[in-house]
DNA sequence: CGGCAAGTTGAGCCAGGTCAACTCCGGTGG
DNA sequence: CCACCGGAGTTGACCTGGCTCAACTTGCCG
């Protein structure tokens, strides 16, 4: 009578980790969403492909980086988005949109999620709804920082909220440290700030020579002086009144 | 018995439009939303502020262009995303997150939605649920896109993007044109993409120039070519083979 | 310890930022 | 009806941050 909670669960940081959307469910809803997915390891340069995407449209991501690129025309690529531990995906009607990739950054491990018992299981339980609908949410925010970022900041100070996000995104969710850990290779990092790797390795000279961060080795920084690299990062204005007329 | 049709309602777009949220409720639903709710009219440069946004974080866009601001510690100003009529802006949980501002661009009409009410409604109307979390997901590409364009593309393909972005977000709903409506100024449109009022200006011409577009006036543009156009936009690699290995 | 991928450094160049002057247009008041 | 005004948009000249390309160093894995 009992249904027991799937081995593939089991070990999976999206049931075991509280603040995740499988650990929301119930044991049974639980067992009938894992008997519809597929729960998928991924090395470096993995990719879901948008037909795939279309059949399958939700993942979560159980470890590792998953990347949303662009190709354009000429070649260029660009990272749109970085997802990580927790993170759902949602691309159901990315069809009419851009061709995307969905590609791993390292090794990673994602659990593709059947879309149709995924909406049972949201609708039934509003306590999972609003997990999603929150981590959907912070992806938004996180895209229209990140675009902002993009648009009007240069390199350095690209860079420096770069940092920031790593510090602030999956470190601390444990403790709070002064320490990035940068999940992903310099050349990626390039693409998702919209730069090139030589001014991304220009830059971190730039913030080390200044005594803002220290190299612990390539992917781990530790951050010596905060409020600087806020600064930098340009973290928006907290300043007097704006000139604009409040209506509410 | 029967409830009636707020007043308020029956003539917002939310509601006549049957693609937008509210025309999704029953009546009993948005006479109960109605009354918690506050419609209000918007001139240029009016804005919630962030205090007014964490008490009314949802709201709902009846006519016009809002801006979401963020304002830098230099005095650069920003502007990361553009909602236009139907788009639900979901705020909830912003307070965590950098200073921002929501801003009409011109004269707008809104609704801040209460959030309790648009809860209730959202968990007990699937398909109430289903056009949000549409309109939801089509915010995040729409963000994600954005920051692509932001990220790696130069001043010419970015203004091209934005006019096809025009072309096919308000007009086309109704009838396919070649006709693209820019609804706001220069400036702010040089804010959203992130360069230069001048180089705003500069694209432009080129564009004329080069026999692309025409002006009718400053905000109505009739594009001759439109082919041209989405090149020049880049839209995405849809060549061949992938150097990437698909997993599924 | 070799070999290759990843990252760094340097030199030269150009897209787009900056600043300042100018034009265009709609509204206002005499 | 026209002169004036201010805001919006445009144009030109100059300058700089970051791209490019190529050579070099470092780190990782067998």
């Amino acid at each position: 009578m009992t249904s027991l909670i799937p081995n593939t669960c089991k070990s999976c940081s999206l049931h075991y980790d509280s603040s995740n959307f499988c650990a929301r469910l119930t044991t049974d809803e639980l067992v009938r969403l894992n008997g519809k997915s597929r729960f998928v390891s991924m090395k470096r340069g993995d990719a879901l492909s948008d037909e795939a995407l279309l059949q399958w449209p939700i993942i979560a991501v159980s470890s590792g980086v998953l990347s949303l690129q662009h190709l354009m025309a000429d070649g260029r690529k660009s990272i749109a988005a970085l997802y990580m531990q927790g993170d759902i995906i949602d691309l159901r009607g990315i069809s009419n949109r851009n061709r995307c990739n969905l590609i791993s950054l390292g090794n990673s491990k994602v659990c593709r999620l059947s879309p149709a018992v995924f909406e049972q299981v949201v609708s039934a339980n509003p306590e999972a709804l609003n997990t999603v609908w929150k981590n959907v949410r912070e992806q938004t925010f996180r895209a229209i920082d990140h675009s902002v970022d993009m648009s009007k900041k240069q390199a350095l100070e690209k860079l420096a909220s770069f940092i920031i996000e790593c510090n602030s995104r999956v470190i601390n969710r444990a403790k709070k440290t002064a320490v990035a850990k940068i999940p992903i290779r310099r050349v990626d990092l390039a693409e998702y700030i919209g730069v090139q790797p030589e001014t991304v390795s220009r830059c971190f000279r730039d913030l080390q020579n200044r005594g803002i961060i220290e190299f612990d080795n390539l992917s781990v920084v530790t951050l010596k002086n905060v409020p600087a690299l806020r600064e930098i990062a340009n973290g928006d204005w907290q300043g007097d009144a704006q000139k604009v007329k409040i209506v509410a």
